[in-house]
DNA sequence: CATGAATGAGAATTCATTCAT
DNA sequence: CATGAATGAATTCTCATTCAT
C-alpha cells in the first residue's frame, strides 16, 4: 500500500529534474530549449519528464514559482527586521541580503524575460506575468508608503510610481545585461546611479 | 534582354515587403511569425519573399536598421536645430518631435526585445545588438558630454553612465509595456517621473 | 503463507475492475480508452490492473465474456420455457425478456463493434469475431428450424440465412444507433418493421 | 506568373495521393493506418502530403466525399433513365448499374464504419456522419414515395421507415463482412433474402 | 526573376507496458 | 500481490529552406 519510493525521492527527483533543467534555461534560454535538452541534461526518459511537467511551459513555470517562493522567503526574513529602517529594507528588497549594488543577477533572468514575452500574446501567460508584475510592485509600493508614513522618506512622489520605477529599472538592466557583456552595461555603476536617483526622489540623505 | 523590372520597382517590391511584414511583427512577435505570415500578408511567392531576403532574420533586420535610418534622420534633423538646449534635445530624443513624455511606444519595440533576446546566444545577433546598444549610449551620452561641456548641465554623473541609465529606463519599460498594459504600467507618469530623476542628476531647474 | 487475500476478494477485485472499465468503455469508445482511464475509473494502480489483465484487449475481452454468459443465462432459461412457441422465444432472443422491440440498445453496443472492426486485421481478434458471429447465427438458426420443424414456420427460407439476416439486422441498427440520435434512426420502428419482414418470411400470422 | 505546374498537375498529384492512401485505408483500416504509411504509399514527403491534407481526418473526408460525388454522378445517371419502374431504380441503387445483388462490397466501407465509429464522441465527425445517414435514408426515400405514388408500391409502410430499413441492412452487412469472411455472411443470399423482404413490404409482384 | 511544390529535420506529446521495490 | 515511476516507441504536425520549371 506504502508508496515503493518515498514521497521524499519524488520530491527529490523533481527538484533534480528543475535544477538540470534550470541550468538548460540559463544556457539556452527558453525558446531554445526544448524537452530534449531537459531529458538528457536531467538524464530522465521522455516519459518519465513528462510525468512530472505536462510541458514545457509547465516546467518553466514550476522553476518561476519556486523561485518565487525562495524570494518570498528571503524577503519574509527580510520584513521581520522589523526595527530597520524602510531605505534599508528597500536596499535588500532590489539588491539581496547585503544591500548594496552589485555585478550579479539571476542568471535566469533573460529567459524569464524570453519567456514572457514571447508568451504576451497568450492569455495564460499574460494573465501569469500580469499577477508577477503586480505582486513586484506591491511588494515595493508597500515599503515606499510605509517609509512616507512614518515620515522617513518624502511623499512628492507616489509609491506606485516608484515602486514601478524600480521594476521598470530591474527589468531594463536585466534585459540589456541579457545581451550586453557586463562592462557595456556597467551594472554596478548603473545600480549605485539609479540608487541615487531613488534617494533624490524620497528625499533620503546621502549619507545613508 | 535588358531588365524586364526597374531598380526603382524593385526597391518598391521590397519596401512594401518590408512594410506589411512589420505589421506582422508587431502583431505577432518575432519568434511566432512565420515566413507564410508574412507571404501572405505582402502578397508575395514564397520564391519571391526569398529572393529579397534571405531568411526571417536578415528580414528583421532589414526592418531594424531601416528604422534605425529614418531616426537618423528625425535626430540628425533636430541637431541642426543648433541653439536649442541640450536639455530640449534630449527631450526629443527621448520622447520625439513634441519633446513631452506620452503614452506612444514603438509598436515594434516588443518584437525587437524578443529578437535580441532570443538570439542571445547568437554570435552575429548578439554583436549587431551590442552594436546598436552602443550606438545608442553614444547618441545620448553626447548630448549629454555637450550640455556638460557648455555648464548646461551638472557634471557630477559620468555622461556615458546617464546615457546608459537612460536606455536602461527606455528598455525597461518598453519590455514591461509588452506583457502589461498600459494602464498597469503607466507609461506617461513614469516618463515623467524618469524626467524629475535626469533633472535632478543634471541639476536642470524645474521650469525648463 | 497462506495467501494473505481470498480468493473470492480477488474475484471481486477483478469484477469491480470490469464493471468500472465497462462504464469508461461505454463513455469513451474502445480505442480512446486508455489503461489509464481504466485505472482512475476503477481506482486500481497500474501495476494492479495489469495483475489482472495483462492488457486493455484483454479486458475488453472479459466484459464481453461475461455479456455472453450473463446472456446465456437469459437464454438457458428462455429454452427452458419449453412448451412455448419458437415465434416466442425469436422474440425474446431478439428483443429481451419481454420480446418487444424497444428503445433500448446494449450501451456497450458501439465500442463493441469498434473493438471488431478496427481488429479486423488481427488474427486473434478476427478469429474471435468470427466465433461470436457464428455462435450469434447458431442460436437463432436453432430456434428457427426448431420451428420451421414443427411446421410453426414456414420453411421458404434457409434457416441460416433467416438467422443471418436477423444478426445483419441487430449488427446495423447497433452501427447506426451508435452514430444517430435515437430519433433519427427510429429505432423501435424499424424493429417493429423488421419483425413484420421476419413474421412474412416464416408465414407467422399477424395475430402472435 | 502562371504557375509553373498546371493545374491538371496538382490536381492529378492530389488525386494520386487520394488514390495511394485509399488503397493504404482498405489495407490497415482507418485508425490503424499513420500519415507515414499514406506517404510510403503515395510517395511523398511529410511535409508534401500535408500541403494537400492537413491531417488524416481531412484526407480521409476527401476520400469520403470523392466517393459521394462519384456515386451521385452514377445515381445522377440511373435516375434520368426516366421510364423505367422505382423497383429497378431502387435495387440499382442498393446493388449497383446491374440491379443485382452479388458480392461486391466497397472495400473502402470497413474504414467508413471506423471513422464514424470511434469519432462518434466527436462533434464534428457526428454531424458530419449524421448528414450522410440523412443523404442516405433521402435518396431510398424518394425512389420509394415515388413508387408508392403512382401505385406501384404499396403504400401500407411508411416510406422513410422502408428507408432506414434499408440503410441498416446495408449497414449491418458491410459491418459483418468487415469481420467475417465472405462465405460465412453469405453477402449474396443475405441480399437476395432482403430484397424478398422487400418485396413482401411493398407489394412488388416476384416476377419483377 | 518568380513561383509554389516539395523536402525533411525536429519538436511535442501520448500511452502501453515493464519492473524495482 | 501491489505500487506507480520509468521507459521509449510511435505519431502528429510545423516550418525554414530549396529548387525544378
Amino acid at each position: 500500500m506504502s508508496p515503493r519510493v518515498s514521497k521524499e525521492h519524488l520530491k527529490q527527483r523533481r527538484a533534480d529534474i528543475m535544477k538540470a533543467a534550470t541550468q538548460v534555461f540559463i544556457e539556452q534560454g527558453y525558446e531554445h530549449t526544448t524537452m530534449k535538452h531537459v531529458m538528457e541534461a536531467a538524464n530522465v526518459s521522455r516519459g518519465g519528464l513528462y510525468q512530472y511537467f505536462s510541458n514545457k511551459e509547465d516546467l518553466f513555470e514550476a522553476i518561476l514559482e519556486e523561485g518565487l517562493s525562495e524570494e518570498a522567503e528571503d524577503t519574509g526574513f527580510s520584513l521581520e527586521e522589523a526595527a530597520s529602517p524602510q531605505w534599508t529594507l528597500l536596499m535588500k528588497l532590489m539588491f539581496g541580503e547585503d544591500g548594496r549594488p552589485d555585478t550579479n543577477m539571476d542568471p535566469l533572468a533573460p529567459s524569464k524575460l524570453e519567456f514572457f514575452i514571447t508568451g504576451r500574446h497568450d492569455e495564460r501567460r499574460r494573465t501569469y506575468g500580469e499577477k508577477r508584475y503586480e505582486m513586484g510592485v506591491n511588494i515595493y509600493d508597500e515599503v515606499i508608503k510605509a517609509g512616507q508614513e512614518t515620515g522617513e522618506f518624502s511623499d512628492r512622489y507616489d509609491s506606485g510610481l516608484l515602486a514601478r520605477s524600480i521594476i521598470t529599472f530591474v527589468d531594463g538592466l536585466a534585459l540589456d545585461h541579457a545581451i550586453q557583456p557586463e562592462e557595456k552595461v556597467r551594472l554596478k555603476e548603473q545600480s549605485e546611479l539609479f540608487v541615487e536617483y531613488l534617494k533624490m526622489a524620497l528625499d533620503v540623505s546621502s549619507s545613508s
